[in-house]
DNA sequence: ACAAAAGTGTTCCTCTTACACCCATGA
DNA sequence: TCATGGGTGTAAGAGGAACACTTTTGT
């Protein structure tokens, strides 16, 4: 009775952040049912080659849609119901992968990348699709549930360690910089407390350079610091900036 | 080349306060090899069955070895290193449990057990040995990297969410508690400012019961407050009294 | 001139930290 | 009576929270 023939694979949400709102890369399933056509989206993922290790498995996935290395990748849960797939399903898992199994444990990754004009190009031609991850209601299989579950893994990351910077360009604004908090944690940040914490911490360094062409006072450009932030993680530094928290 | 032979496992740390220190449930590895005989404990773990998820896996495990259920179980990290596992030890693997498979994925998984008479006859009626976790230096496999990284999930969690009861009798001494944070958090506490904390934050609930038979002041029983813990959770509460923080 | 976002200080208050002595008990 | 751990208060400082107006630019 021991189970030899699970499958594993891995399914990835990787994040990007446009300046508003939190997205997350979508793509079709690529294998159809019957009746199923307008609702089934998914997130990446792939079955476990041999000799591959799950992240590299899951690398592998980032790079294929996103034509990337070098992903910030992080590992959330793994989702093991005997029943995640349903047998129609199976049947054609079987037959796209050309395997035999009768169980598929998956692996729930997340990813966070920069979003810019050349990522979302690419993504696009591969037949993917950025979507604001407030508006997801459902996605095929127990996707919707990797999702939040990737997403609570964020939300806990971003306030203890730098992970925020790998979600901005090199050169990022610190209104951009509180967005993304507020996107990501779904809560309002004071601008003058943001800013008075942010920058006394050092973390983030000015570079001198303004917006251009902007329709209002143009902010100045910062870039993230790892060598204060390192130090600043020693000095027992937290980033408790949020007005309202809820669990 | 799709991987569909890979066995999948799971390994507890099963931790342990015995009121000094923290300690892990390791057990003999049950085949032995021509020439390792004298360091080759590990964690308990077992292949996963049909029909059945990961966690019911590890705690079917810790029922076999504490005769207990509802154990407070965590999932870490995967394991997945296609050699992790020795062509040797695959050879014993296969053999031991009768399977046949070129690579087994294993999940790392704490679990948290109140330490008392009863649970310590049983599990070494089962041949597993409490190990405090400090003094430990080599396990089998990559058994000590699951360890080590149960034992710091172990620790973010400690301070975030009430495990530490899981750990405790129902009925404990302030000191316990406190000892239990510094074992767990490798770090010293001032006890006037826990006392204070604690107390105020009401989570724990004096019983009026003291301690006999000891030969200081006897210290009184407190019992954990689930329904203010929930509460505090939502004021915000968090657990910062640690004095010296290290990363 | 106006719309739009950038940027800037102060006060209040809570929470953290550091610190030393008396108490109750068994041996 | 002594050894052992239980139990208690205060003051100083740091950090968090609340809050409104001026600046710069493009249109």
């Amino acid at each position: 009775m021991i189970e030899t023939n699970t499958a594993i694979s891995v399914d990835c949400a990787v994040f990007g952040f446009d300046g508003k709102s939190l997205k997350v890369l979508l793509i079709k399933r690529r294998y159809s049912f019957d009746d199923l056509s307008s609702e089934d989206l998914k997130l990446p993922g792939a079955m476990i080659l041999e000799n591959e290790t799950l992240p590299e498995a899951a690398s592998r996935v980032l790079e294929e849609f996103t034509g990337l290395k070098d992903i910030y990748l992080k590992q959330t849960s793994i989702f093991s119901a005997p029943d995640r797939v349903s047998e129609k399903e199976m049947e054609w898992i079987c037959k796209f992968h050309g395997i035999n199994t009768e169980r598929v444990v998956t692996v729930g990754y997340y990813a966070l990348v920069k979003l810019n004009r050349g990522i979302i190009d690419y993504t696009s031609r591969k037949g993917a699709r950025w979507v604001e991850v407030d508006s997801i209601r459902s996605l095929i299989m127990d996707h919707l549930e990797i999702l939040a579950d990737a997403l609570s893994a964020l939300q806990k990351e971003i306030v203890q360690t730098p992970v925020a910077f790998e979600l901005l360009p090199k050169k990022f604004t610190i209104t951009q910089l509180q967005s993304l908090f507020e996107a990501v944690l779904g809560v309002d940040i004071d601008n003058r407390n943001f800013r008075k914490k942010i920058l006394f911490s050092g973390i983030i360094t000015p570079t001198g350079e303004y917006e251009r062409n902007v329709a209002h006072k143009p902010a100045q450009y910062y870039v993230f610091n790892k060598t204060v932030f390192r130090k600043a993680m020693k000095d027992r530094f937290r980033l408790n900036f949020i007005n309202n928290w809820t669990y």
